[in-house]
DNA sequence: GCGTGATCATAA
DNA sequence: TTATGATCACGC
């Protein structure tokens, strides 16, 4: 299959993300000689990784920004008829360990948040996946206000985590970020270890952007 | 199991 | 209809 090498620079990566604004997911997906699934049911990273080949993403599997030398990480978004996202986004997952959770500037949250180049796609049960288009990127970058919201609900989570009320937490908590499971099932777990000197077990979790929030990003403010 | 890519499925 | 809790696939 084709490999697209690692963009070089910000302006490089822009152009690419440009040219794919109004294909369908089949076109992109015959350019990348890759078969596009009947369902997502069982691919449901499918999307995000054709565009991390299309677009020469290279941080692979590690906790680090997709375009490591850009610090830019890749979203794809699921866009529904109306134009808003119709899910929330994953960004990490959760670590469990307070020396990781002390300080928003050093938070993998905030590495993986500097700066998000987003590609809106369709979703429309009514269109089959392959011809179904992908949108105009949005190149994106907290503002000072989205920043401090952000910070707030981390810290919020982040104190509960240390403090040892992990099962205390809701996917309610958090007007930005909120936690959830991101595990294989439920009976998955991983250690906690907190500020109460204990090791616990725990289902592992991740942060995950609310929709309400990725809305006011992708669609300019609108709606 | 951990961390990547996420979406599914159903309770509310 | 929507958000929460659960789940699918893959590399290592």
């Amino acid at each position: 299959m084709p490999t697209t090498p690692p963009p070089v620079t910000k302006q490089q990566l822009l152009e690419r993300a440009a040219s794919l604004a109004g294909i369908t997911i089949q076109q992109l997906a015959n350019r990348m000689s890759m078969p596009v699934p009947d369902s997502m049911i069982r691919a449901k990273g499918w999307f995000g990784n054709l565009l991390e080949l299309a677009l020469g993403a290279n941080a692979a599997s590690a906790p680090e920004p997709d375009f490591v030398n850009l610090g830019i990480e890749l979203k794809s978004i699921p866009i529904d008829a109306n134009g808003n996202p119709k899910e929330s986004t994953y960004i990490c997952m959760a670590q469990l360990d307070p020396e990781s959770l002390s300080l928003w500037e050093t938070s993998l949250v905030k590495c993986k948040l500097t700066e998000v180049l987003w590609i809106p796609f369709e979703v429309n049960k009514d269109i089959p996946i392959a011809l179904r288009r992908i949108g105009s990127p949005v190149l994106w970058r907290p503002d000072i206000a989205q920043e401090q919201q952000l910070k707030a609900d981390w810290q919020e989570l982040c104190d509960m985590i240390v403090l040892g009320n992990i099962d205390k937490i809701s996917s309610s908590m958090g007007t930005y970020l909120q936690i959830r499971p991101k595990a294989a099932d439920s009976s998955s777990l991983t250690k906690n270890k907190n500020q109460t000197g204990q090791n616990k077990l725990t289902l592992p979790r991740g942060f995950y952007l609310r929709s309400s929030f990725t809305r006011t990003i992708v669609t300019n403010n609108k709606h």
